[in-house]
DNA sequence: TGGAATTTTGACCAGTTGGAAAAAACTTAG
DNA sequence: CTAAGTTTTTTCCAACTGGTCAAAATTCCA
C-alpha cells in the first residue's frame, strides 16, 4: 500500500474499503468541516478501527483531498453541459433543474464544498482560480452572446451563474433551516418540486408584473 | 464573575475584555465552525492567555451561544422592517439591498450562521422552528397579500425569501469563490455594486425578454 | 494609602487527537 | 499445502484539547 500501489492494481478489498472510507468521510467532513472531523469518527462510521483506516489512507488530508477533487468533477458537469448551440432559455432552465437535482441527491457533497468555501478554500484555491474560473469565463461568454442576440434579457452573466449556484445549493446547505421554516407539512419531500417551480419562475419572469 | 455577576454590573474591564473575546471568537468560529475552533486560537486572537479567557467565559459553548443569539437579532432585523403598508416593489427591493449590505459589512456573522446550518443547527434548531418560522410565516402572509392584489407576480413567498437569503449571503459565505471566479479586475470592492445591480434585475424582471 | 475585589498567570490534569510500529491474522496464487 | 503478500489488531506516543486551581499581580474605592 505504499510503493507497490504505484505499480500493482488495487485489490478487491482495497477498492471496497476505500469506497467505504470515502463514504464515511464524506458524511463526517460535510458535517464538521476538515478541522472539526476526526479520524476516529470516520473510522467508526466506516465500521473499522483507526489504524485500519490509516492503512488505506495514511493522512486525514489525503481522504479530504480525494473527496474534494472527485466531487468537483460531478459538481461542474451540469455547467459543462450548457450548450452554446442550444436554445438559451431551455439551456439555462435545465441547468437550474440539474443543479437543484444535485442539491437534492448529493447534499453531502454540497456541504463538503460549502465547508471548504467557508474556511477560505485552503485546499481548493488553485482549482477555483484555474479550472473553475476558466469554465465560468467560457460559459459567461456564451451567455453574453445569447444576450447580444436578444434571446434573453441583458444582465451580468457571472452573477447570473452565482445566483443559480446560490439558490440551488441553498436547499442542500441550509436544509435544516428550509425544513424548519416550511414546517412539517410543506417541508417534506415535496419541497424540492416547489423549489423547482419557484426558481423556474424567478429566473424566467422575475417579480415585477408585465404591464399590458 | 460567578454568583456576583448576577447582582453587580459589569466592570469596565469586563465589558472591554468580553467584547475582545467575542470579536476574536467570531473570527475563529466563522472560519472553523464550533468543533474546529479551539479556545487557544480564540485566546491568541484576543491577545490573552487561555485561563484568562476562561475567566470571562467558563465554557466554549457559552461564547458560541452568545455570538449566535446576538447575531440572529441583527440578521433578522431587515426582514422585520419589511412593511405591510409600503409599496411591494420598493419594500422587497430594499430588503434585498439591506441583506446584501449585511453580507458585505458582516461576512463573519454570515459565515458563523452558515457553519451552524451546515452542522444541522445543533445550537439553533429551537430558534429556527420558533422565532424564525413565526417571523417568516408572518412576512409570507404579507407577500401573499401583495400578490393577490396584483402588485407583484404570483410565486411562492417562502421560496422567494429563501432565494433572497441564498443570493445575498452567497457573497459572504462563498466570498473566496466569487473573488476567484471574477478575477483580480472584477473581484475587487466593486463586486458588491455589481451584485446589487444584478440582483435587482433578477428579482424584478427575470431572464425571459418581455415580448411586444 | 490600604485593604477588598478583581484580574492575570503558571502549573497542572484527564481525555482526545493524528499517527507510528510491529506483530498477528488472514488471503491468495502456485 | 505453503510461502509471499495483504489486511487487521494491539500497543503506544507526543501534541493538543477543554478546563481547573491556587497564587500572584493589579485595580478600585473609601
Amino acid at each position: 500500500m505504499n510503493e507497490a500501489s504505484k505499480i500493482r492494481p488495487l485489490t478487491r478489498i482495497q477498492r471496497e474499503k476505500q469506497d467505504l472510507i470515502l463514504d464515511a468521510a464524506l458524511e463526517v467532513f460535510s458535517l464538521h468541516g476538515f478541522r472539526g472531523a476526526t479520524i476516529d469518527q470516520i473510522a467508526e462510521a466506516a465500521g473499522m478501527s483507526k489504524p485500519n483506516l490509516l492503512y488505506y489512507f495514511a493522512r486525514k488530508e489525503e481522504i479530504h483531498r480525494r473527496l474534494l477533487t472527485s466531487m468537483l468533477e460531478t459538481w461542474l458537469a451540469p455547467l459543462r453541459e450548457m450548450d452554446e448551440d442550444g436554445d438559451p432559455i431551455p439551456e439555462i432552465r435545465s441547468y437550474i433543474r440539474r443543479k437543484l437535482e444535485m442539491a437534492r441527491d448529493f447534499p453531502r457533497e454540497s456541504r463538503l464544498f460549502a465547508n471548504e468555501m467557508l474556511q477560505g478554500a485552503p485546499h481548493a484555491v488553485d482549482v477555483l482560480e484555474g479550472e473553475l474560473k476558466t469554465l465560468v469565463d467560457e460559459k459567461a461568454q456564451i451567455i453574453l452572446k445569447w444576450m447580444k442576440a436578444g434571446k434573453i434579457n441583458r444582465t451580468d452573466p457571472y452573477h447570473l451563474i452565482f445566483s443559480i449556484w446560490a439558490t440551488t445549493q441553498h436547499y442542500a446547505d441550509f436544509d435544516v433551516q428550509v425544513r424548519a421554516v416550511l414546517g412539517p407539512e410543506r417541508g417534506g419531500e415535496g419541497r424540492f418540486e416547489d423549489a423547482a417551480r419557484y426558481l423556474e419562475h424567478l429566473f424566467m419572469d422575475g417579480l415585477r408584473p408585465k404591464r399590458g
